[in-house]
DNA sequence: CGGCTTAGTGTCGGACTGACTTGAAGTCCG
DNA sequence: CGGACTTCAAGTCAGTCCGACACTAAGCCG
């Protein structure tokens, strides 16, 4: 059974792709600003979500190969200490973020993606909430980008950000990945917002409310958000922490008109 | 960038999870045999489906770690294969099988699966068709087994079945696997019958049929199976190959009764 | 106070689903 | 030869779900 090649030689790497929201202008920020503001950031003509997109940190390399290009952040797996580990550490080590949300992605092995050596990449992929950006590490050699219009990246980086922009999209159909993007308590139209930058398309508010409430997934908190200049919305919670990996097989799907296109 | 530790001392393997359907009685063998066959398997009282179930070929390990106990096929990842490439030829060197699809399912790589060393395993999931199974070695260290009553197998691979059964169930619902277990053409109740074999609940055939001809994924081919006892069916064939890995994100929901539970 | 904005509720028509019925086309057997 | 039997295949129908839209609620602002 042992039988096959000597696999010394072949060394494990561990990457992450990193999704954020934009920061753009929080709602407080986007009113106190005033009617300037607010005229500017309508004016991108990107409907309510106030053009925010998704984010994702990047980092330069500063060795070959690849010296100069960006790439995902990442770094060798260390012996004693689990991939997920692996993937939180490196994570922090380069960007400075902690993930509210961690899932193996897919693992990258073939022959010629690095050159000299064989590198076998388990990539993770990580979700992050918007002050946690705030955290970032202040280096020029980290840069936050648009997944969507990324390209030319180090390896097959490429590659396998498209990957994991198509698993976001469609895992957001079928689980409650989204809280991850939001604080512990957060309105309908926050996330409504969530869904409407990942999958790119306006959702009619009144259905996207009858599709989460019915489907259990948050509970209201009695609250309210105070402070807006218009009717104040309740607050909302998750009913379950969003888990990943290998256990993180129950699918709950939470609406049809949620999953992708 | 480069941060963390050595990562040589770390090995990389490749194991795969085998699904087939078990052989039982073909069609024609079915009625060949005559009543006294089809009343013995008539009497198993599983439906329709002749009492056939998933399969899964398991090695006996030969040394330690494990020595004696049952385990998925699988070996070391040769430094100039690729992943796939590995998990293909470990496959066939350990079982004789060679799969029809065959997906990467999780990286495993915990430090303490594996004592004495770091193993981290690349585990891939296969789908193989019936006539393949006839290959298979006839070997006293090479077993099939159904898969839902597999427990007690070495290292983390009972974990890992239990994860496999359930992205296979997962994703009839909304790709075109099932044609893995077929032939190249096949009638829509062969189809029906590997979705009620796999999802373990009866399907109405004619709703069945109207999901399948509605969701475009088969083509009539103009022929009929001869021979049946009854009226025969039209032979149909797949419109594209079951694609796997990360370029597979082309989610065509077949139908939602077709889903998990 | 009246107008404005967003929050939240109600309603209606079309599409889809699941259970069931009916007709079709062969073989088997007396 | 013809009727019984089997499965294939198409049709029917009621309940449910979904998307679009109208409408009311509740705060702020001038």
């Amino acid at each position: 059974m042992n039988a096959g090649g000597d696999p010394r030689g072949i060394r494990v790497a561990v990457s992450t792709v990193i999704f954020a929201l934009e920061p753009g202008v929080s709602p407080e920020e986007f009113w106190a600003g005033g009617l300037d503001t607010a005229l500017r950031a309508y004016s991108t003509g990107e409907s309510s979500s106030l053009g925010r997109t998704l984010w994702m940190p990047l980092v330069r390399r500063l060795r070959e190969p690849g010296e100069g290009r960006w790439a995902l952040p990442g770094g060798w797996l260390d012996p004693e200490e689990s991939l997920e580990a692996a993937a939180a550490r490196t994570l922090e080590e380069t960007t400075g973020v902690r993930p509210a949300y961690l899932e193996q992605l897919f693992t990258f092995g073939d022959p010629g993606r690095s050159p000299d050596e064989r590198v076998v990449s388990v990539v993770y992929w990580a979700l992050v909430r918007p002050e946690e950006t705030s955290d970032a590490i202040d280096d020029p050699n980290v840069r936050w980008f648009d997944p969507d219009r990324t390209r030319g990246l180090a390896f097959d980086h490429d590659t396998i950000i498209e990957y994991a922009l198509g698993r976001l999209r469609t895992k957001l159909g079928y689980s409650q990945i989204a809280h991850a993007f939001l604080e512990p308590t957060f309105t309908l139209a926050e996330l409504r917002e969530v869904y409407e930058i990942v999958l790119q398309r306006p959702l009619d508010p009144a259905n996207f409310r009858r599709a989460v409430e019915s489907s259990g997934a948050v509970v209201d908190t009695g609250e309210l958000r105070t402070g807006t200049p218009h009717r104040p919305p309740k607050l909302y919670r998750p009913v379950h922490p969003a888990d990943a990996g290998p256990g993180g097989f129950v699918r709950v799907p939470i609406a049809p008109h949620l999953r992708r296109s």
